[in-house]
DNA sequence: GCGACAG
DNA sequence: ATCTTGTCGC
């Protein structure tokens, strides 16, 4: 049961068409968890990119996880991207290539970590957000720092503190390893912040970032890493 | 008008 | 996002 939706969600011609798709697809955000039955089974999505890669090359890479932390499937998609990196427009750039990524991938996971913005984001529609409407799958955004909002966390591991934006509560900025940056953990889709962040809080081990989006991250490089080396001959 | 700006 | 070794600190 793909959830179905207008081409524009994926693909507008321009930063105005998207804008508009935004509105349409913050309206249809779930906010609160609507998740299958526990022990969740966690994913992650993230994207790398060739710096300085006029062709705007898109490395998109989706994870599934075990309850021990082993990467369990995995799948990728490399295509050029179609829509260009705008602050407050990324969805338009990475969701197209992860949810190519997505179809292939098995098994999947229940609950996904996508690396950047959920609901903290201006028009209340992250990356996370966009995936996780467009998948229908239960999404949380974990962004390594902020697009909109001010916070300022307690040094302590486990300290967080509501990330505040023209007076509304957008997320929640979580210290995950001491003497590092905090992670800025907001709502995707399908789940609610508590869950949310008590969700990334389990799946830290020491490091800044959760073991699932690491994972991701290293995916997302090795594919980039293999598409450029395939191009170079 | 000016500055800010996930990945 | 990406370019990059060593180096400072716990």
């Amino acid at each position: 049961m793909t959830p179905q939706f207008p081409p524009h969600w994926l693909h507008p011609g321009t930063v105005a068409q998207a804008r508009a798709a935004q509105a349409e697809m913050a309206a249809r955000i779930v906010a609160h968890d609507d998740l299958p039955p526990r022990p969740w089974r966690l994913g992650a999505a993230d994207v790398s990119n060739t710096r300085f890669d006029p062709l705007r090359r898109v490395h998109a890479a989706i994870v599934t996880i075990d309850a021990a932390g082993a990467v369990v499937a995995q799948a990728d998609e490399s295509r050029v991207g179609d829509f260009p990196y705008v602050p407050g427009y990324l969805g338009f750039r990475e969701v197209p290539a992860l949810a190519a990524a997505w179809a292939r991938l098995d098994p999947k996971p229940d609950l996904l970590l996508v690396d950047g913005q959920g609901l903290a984001h201006p028009r209340g529609l992250g990356t996370a957000c966009h995936l996780g409407l467009v998948l229908g799958v239960p999404t949380i955004g974990v962004a390594k720092s902020l697009l909109v909002g001010t916070t300022e966390p307690g040094p302590a591991v486990g300290d967080v503190a509501p990330i505040l934006w023209k007076g509304a509560h957008i997320g929640t900025a979580l210290r995950t390893r001491h003497g590092a940056g905090p992670v800025y953990v907001s709502v995707g889709h399908r789940v609610g912040l508590d869950t949310a962040v008590a969700v990334v809080r389990a799946a830290c081990d020491g490091r800044r970032l959760p073991l699932p989006i690491r994972a991701a991250h290293a995916a997302a490089n090795a594919v980039r890493r293999a598409q450029e080396a395939a191009r170079a001959t």
